[in-house]
DNA sequence: CGTGTTGCCTGGGTGC
DNA sequence: TGCACCCAGGCAACAC
């Protein structure tokens, strides 16, 4: 699943590859993850278009073009981005095809289909509503300790689901938001209204730490993604809880717990992580 | 408006 | 071996 992490490992891969290079050819394999505009008019338009910048915002992709438009991508669950040199082979579930001046493609590739592209000018982004409500990103200036306490005792419920809400802070998906509780001490299903200012401090400290750990590491959930260098992700070894069922706690040794909450699969340590 | 639930989508795993 | 079923989870759409 990529989260801002593995997005943003993916932005910094590509960004040297494609900046500046000629979108020749786009060949939709499956139009239907065009959410916008229309696929005929997607294509017509990013032909002959020149990438100047990548950007994220979130989870989502963005590619600056000439002439203000941006090409809008989010991977969901299984979608994955290559760039492939000339001649080399294709992934199996490529959807969306672009080549460049000299044959060099960037394929998306995705599994369960469920990702979803948008080409719009960038005075039209706002039409994208997870981008429009999106809220402040962790480890910048506008995500802070004082908006991030408030903002969790004005809201009913369960504090993991919480912390999925892009709209709270963006970019966590269900990994990180289970390594950040991990690290906090605290348990997923711990109504947030009820948490100490404390409690408060220390995860948002966590989901911070845990993002910038996820970004170094190169990204955990892109398995199968490679970049011209072939490097890949590394995360998954550091990993405290997720993925980890009945294995050892890392701090107290008791098995990991995996509960189901807010319909994810949720891990933690029962011992270390109380409501 | 906040909160909870459902559907989308496919490969891989499981139990019979 | 085949088959039905279930699970993975980000997000939009929907119900209340």
């Amino acid at each position: 699943m990529p989260e801002l992490p593995e997005v943003e490992t993916i932005r910094r891969h590509l960004a040297d590859k494609v900046t500046e290079r000629v979108i020749k050819e786009v060949d939709l394999l499956l139009p239907r993850l065009i959410k916008w505009p229309s696929p005929g008019e997607f294509q017509a338009i990013l032909t002959g278009k020149r990438i100047k910048k990548l950007g994220r915002r979130g989870k989502y992709l963005l590619f600056y073009l000439e002439d203000d438009f941006v090409l809008v991508i989010h991977l969901r669950m299984t979608g994955r981005l290559y760039f492939i040199q000339a001649g080399a082979e294709r992934d199996k579930y490529t959807r969306i095809l672009f080549t460049f001046d000299n044959q060099d493609t960037l394929q998306y590739a995705d599994t369960r289909t469920l990702g979803t592209l948008y080409l719009m000018k960038e005075r039209e982004l706002w039409r994208i509503s997870g981008l429009q409500h999106m809220g402040p990103e962790p480890l910048t200036a506008e995500f802070t300790e004082a908006y991030f306490s408030d903002r969790l005792k004005k809201r009913q419920g369960k504090i993991k689901p919480l912390l999925l809400d892009q709209t709270l802070v963006s970019g966590l998906g269900n990994i990180y938001a289970d390594e950040s509780l991990a690290l906090a001490g605290i348990h997923p299903e711990k109504s947030a209204a009820q948490l100490s200012e404390r409690e408060c401090k220390v995860l948002y400290a966590a989901v911070n730490q845990v993002i910038a750990e996820g970004i170094a590491d190169g990204g955990t959930s892109f398995r199968d993604y490679r970049d011209g260098n072939g490097q890949r992700g590394e995360h998954q070894k550091h990993l405290r809880v997720y993925g980890r069922h009945n294995e050892p706690c890392c701090v107290c040794g008791t098995p990991i717990s995996k509960i189901v909450v807010a319909g994810r699969g949720t891990h933690y340590c029962s011992r270390c992580q109380i409501k």
